[in-house]
DNA sequence: TGGGTGGTGTGATAAATATCACAATTTAAT
DNA sequence: ATTAAATTGTGATATTTATCACACCACCCA
């Protein structure tokens, strides 16, 4: 299990007793790299939040569509579990491990006791719907707006922020996040390199376009 | 200004005080149908509860294309006015009012204040930020994974939902909300207009479609 | 009453993206 | 080492959407 330091460091504004509670109820689980975490139209049962590793969170289609939204990292919780409702919600979002991760699942009865208890969890809910809120203004400007070269470099600036400047993911792999075909992706991705905006590798590439 | 009844007809679950503080803090300001009240960039300096007519939400571009997420209507406040932030946050979305409107100002002083004092708005801000991030994971579903046709039905249902089936738009209006062109809407209408779904008039259409 | 103006219809064409087909190359597996 | 699978490159073509051009019509109003 967690010690007590180390959810301070993941979590530093809470309470005492939120800490204490958490660690009483909360059930620390892995994944591996790939597992699908939560699918659209799943039943929520409990809360996720990220100890270690990455998740990415899609907008997924009726018929197996993606698109990618924004990263989870450790410290961080998945808003649309956070939810206090007693009819059991859906998910509306499929989330998935990037690396391997450890997360604490938290039942969602203790969501609206914490609710009522911790006023740094009322907080904390807060700030995770703000920030994903936010998160989610930017995704509909992006695919309201943009043309897809314009999509592939903010996606592949969102992967280097997180990952550094090496890219390690196929054509495919970026397609399907984009909602587009990979023969597009490959034709943008050359233009990329003979813009110089990226060194091309077989499986990676390397960002190297130099920011304004 | 508001009575305390009326106060609590539209926003119903909140506490004794938080009622009396909003009567004294908050200014009731009007605007007329068309008025733009945020803007992308425009600080924010009071949060916004709707208390009489709708307002529309609009995610906008850097060069002045729009792309309509949700509506407001009483009862409801714009998430993004909700911050309990100092530092001064920017606005990322355009609202209007798209009928003569009434609403609530309330500077953000008394946001932080709240937040620590009334239970009751905590829910209310948690409440409001969930199901506005819930409005745009649908549009950016729609925007991500449907084509104009489909996106032009989910729009005019969306209208029909808060106005009836008697759509006062114009296709000028309907391409502007939908960032796409006037000559694309004509076409797509004329096209629903042949499969019986509406009634067109100048100036307005009635959607006449059967729901299955 | 005769212009404007705004709303709509529609063809022609361009641009962006999707889809299909297939070759070439690298990596993985037996 | 040889085959199989995965990755990438690229042409051809179809579809969707954007853009341009212009005609027509309804309505307001001077």
């Amino acid at each position: 299990m967690l010690s007590i330091e180390q959810l301070k460091i993941l979590f530093p504004d809470w309470e005492q007793g939120l800490y204490e509670s958490v660690l009483e109820n909360a059930e620390l689980k892995e994944a591996n790299a790939g597992a699908v975490l939560l699918k659209r139209g799943q039943n929520i049962k409990s809360a996720m939040l990220v100890v270690e590793g990455t998740i990415k969170l899609y907008q997924e289609d009726e018929d197996g569509g993606e698109y990618f939204m924004y990263h989870l990292n450790p410290g961080e919780a998945c808003a649309v579990t956070l939810v206090c409702n007693y009819h059991h919600e859906q998910s509306q979002v499929l989330a998935k491990a990037v690396t391997d991760i450890k997360f604490l699942a938290i039942p969602i009865t203790f969501m609206e006791k914490w609710l009522n208890t911790y006023k740094s969890w009322h907080y904390f809910v807060i700030k995770t719907y703000r920030s994903r809120y936010e998160e989610l203004l930017k995704t509909i400007h992006e695919v309201a707006f943009k043309n897809m070269d314009e999509r592939l470099e903010y996606y592949i600036k969102k992967q280097v922020d997180q990952f550094g400047v090496t890219v390690k993911l196929t054509h495919q792999d970026i397609a399907n996040d984009l909602n587009t075909s990979r023969e597009v992706i490959s034709r943008l991705l050359k233009k990329m390199e003979h813009n110089g905006w990226i060194k091309m590798n077989r499986n990676a590439f390397d960002w190297i376009k130099k920011q304004n």
